[in-house]
DNA sequence: CACTATACGGAATTCTGATTCCGCTTGCAA
DNA sequence: TTGCAAGCGGAATCAGAATTCCGTATAGTG
């Protein structure tokens, strides 16, 4: 494996893991670079080109590529980070007073985030791999299973529902967020009052939200 | 425009609209084509490849061009054929006995349609020009709007539902039935009674069916 | 202040597919 | 059966990105 090498202090690591500090241009670019990827990406989709990525960090492709070895990585870290949020959402939805609240404004968040980020939609429509990676890492699917029970011990939730079925519901919303033509164009927020009510115990007490007029 | 000229009989049309009838090796190769493209791209993809079509239809890359002008435009042809099913289907399910039924059955065939191929599930998650174009060529829109229509007169459908949910429903719904990987692997029929769950009228009379176990 | 390990820039290269081109074939009408 | 327009095959070309390479610049150190 990788040689043991002395774990010297410093503000910044490789991305590769290795424990070595950075010079400070290089933690700056880094910076930049995470930065601009984020808004390219979230507005161009997975294929904004990387020197185009460079161009908005202000500086040279071969400075990506020492920052990160590939496109893919570019995307995966970026994914990191917004599977960071969800996850930090849920955690939320978990606390939440009402139980049911907590899942469905979870739901709604995952709906939002990837309406706000083309490139997060698509990572999650045709990068299962990258998808799956990341949610295991900020631990979503544990935090998905406490949603759903609590939800279901609450009386509000069916009881029929898995917590796989949350992030199944959560990327099937992402796909028509990003419609920008057609018959759906900024109607999504209706399909996710459809699914909530989808999930509804049959017997449950709260009144449907009744869906937006366009 | 295109210049006035006569119409001559004869079996098959160029694809591009003009009248004029195909050798009888061009007719067969045109078939050969489609039915090779329509698996390979059920198979793999929006991105088989050109010259694969090609050798599936025991063609050279240059015949295929020379029917399709550009692979959006096969790409295009067999998105119609599938849409052409759609609206069999919606059709059919304007006819059916029960109203509520009917429209059900539609959104599960367009999930099931779908799953069967992943080239159809790509046009409709990445190309809404060609999907809107087909669906117009079809009239699903109103088939659509009749389905909801008689739905909600039957009760069973909620009443703020309008007709430009359905296709949007049928998108989302699309994007899952792809998932070969993950722990949505194979569950998405339940998320396609999910969804019509939450579309039936608050009060409906109908049960739920129960989501299938895994 | 020198020195050198790190980093940088961006032109050049490589890769991957789509699409073109053109000499050869072949239906089919006369 | 002949003539030739309509078709065909597939090697060659083109195009659009990703990724590499290497000479130059510069933090950080002694």
């Amino acid at each position: 494996m990788t040689p043991v090498t002395e774990i010297k202090p410093g503000p910044t690591r490789n991305d590769d893991g290795s424990d070595r500090t950075l010079r400070a241009d290089a933690r700056r670019n880094h910076g930049a670079i995470i930065a601009a990827a984020k808004k390219l990406f979230a507005d161009e989709g997975l294929d904004a080109q990387m020197p185009d990525v460079a161009k908005a960090a202000k500086v040279g492709v071969g400075t990506v590529y020492r920052h990160f070895p590939n496109k893919e990585d570019l995307i995966a870290a970026l994914a990191a980070e917004r599977f960071e949020r969800l996850a930090e959402k849920a955690r939320e939805g978990i606390e939440a007073e009402d139980p049911w609240e907590g899942l469905c404004d979870f739901i709604r968040f995952a709906a939002q985030i990837q309406a706000d980020d083309r490139g997060l939609c698509e990572v999650m429509g045709s990068r299962p791999g990258v998808m799956n990676a990341s949610a295991l890492a900020v631990g979503l699917d544990e935090l998905c299973d406490k949603l759903v029970k609590r939800a279901q011990r609450s009386g509000e939730l069916r009881k029929d529902l898995e917590w796989q079925d949350i992030p199944m519901i959560a990327c099937s919303l992402g796909r028509i967020t990003a419609a920008e033509e057609g018959p759906a164009l900024g109607r999504w927020p209706r399909l996710v009052e459809i699914a909530i009510d989808g999930m509804r115990a049959p017997g449950s007490s709260k009144l449907p939200k009744p869906l937006t007029r366009t």
